[in-house]
DNA sequence: TTGCTCCTCACGTCACGTGAGGTGGC
DNA sequence: TTGCTCCTCACGTCACGTGAGGTGGC
């Protein structure tokens, strides 16, 4: 038998999921319960509540419950403030996301054109074989000797002695 | 000689240079002049100076000015907070400058395709028409009639009676 | 002299955090 | 009963705005 493991485990846990009373995510987050229920109530924060109406908070409201502790501990901000940065960037994340999208669609574009371009050549270099193809019929001397090689200078092709 | 206009006039004047006295500037943002060096000691804002060290704030230092007054009056902000939605008003700014850039590039890649595109085409129709040319040598049936139309069908060219 | 500039210091106000106090259900 | 939850009310602290007070040059 194997020796039983103690280490510490972790508990997955859909990140929106209500799972921490008002205690533990105070604590979690480095604040006063009374501080998340005054953030609540400034709609800062909104946990999930349990049918007998005690707040839930999920693991990403603690950590947004910690971004607002960095900006107002660290920073020095008020609350006004937080409400403020946090408008500005979701506006930089959608800024972001168009920005991606962007660049895809480009790449889309661009990959379908090269596609094309190359259809197209290959088709070019196609025919022109198949009309050269009859041979004997053609004038001696007008023949190209690899479809489009020859039309470079229209010249004889021996090598052109010094 | 014309009537002499006595409407207001605006003077022009470079939106960077220092213009205003603390006490115009400050009527302009609607603020208390020792506000306004508040800021300044805070490094909200940085006016230029006279030789002789009184404060010249510029247009552009009025807008700013502006700007803080509408946060801290109508959303109530405080200045750390006013600190950081500067910084992220400059991210947002430059997200959407790469995004502009962005899409000229990605314009001008397919117009380049594309005339790309059209040339190779083109260059394949010359060649097509300079192959058929000999005429009577090649052999009757095979020759498309205009160019590449011809390919769709292969059949005869008559209108189709119902 | 008047009205501006410069500066520093100090006070009033307001937002925010937190503690107290009282209630109710496992 | 203990320890949590819920709520409201109140107080201490701190940032900010502004006024006072004293200086100096056009």
């Amino acid at each position: 038998m194997a020796t039983r493991r103690r280490t510490t485990q972790r508990i997955e846990v859909s990140s929106g999921r209500g799972v921490f009373m008002i205690s533990v995510a105070a604590e979690l987050a480095d604040m006063h319960p009374q501080t998340l229920r005054m953030y609540e109530a400034r709609g800062l924060i909104e946990p999930k509540r349990s049918p007998k109406g005690t707040r839930l908070y999920s693991q990403e409201d603690v950590e947004r419950l910690r971004r607002i502790q960095e900006m107002t501990a660290e920073l020095g901000m008020n609350l006004a403030g937080v409400e403020r940065v946090f408008e500005l960037e979701l506006e930089l994340e959608r800024s972001q996301r168009r920005m991606e999208a962007l660049e895809r669609r480009a790449e889309k574009i661009r990959a379908e054109m090269e596609a094309e371009l190359e259809r197209v050549r290959r088709q070019f270099r196609a025919e022109i074989v198949r009309y050269v193809a009859p041979g004997p019929l053609v004038r001696a001397g007008k023949v190209p000797r690899f479809g489009l090689r020859a039309r470079r200078g229209d010249a004889g092709d021996g090598p052109t002695a010094g």
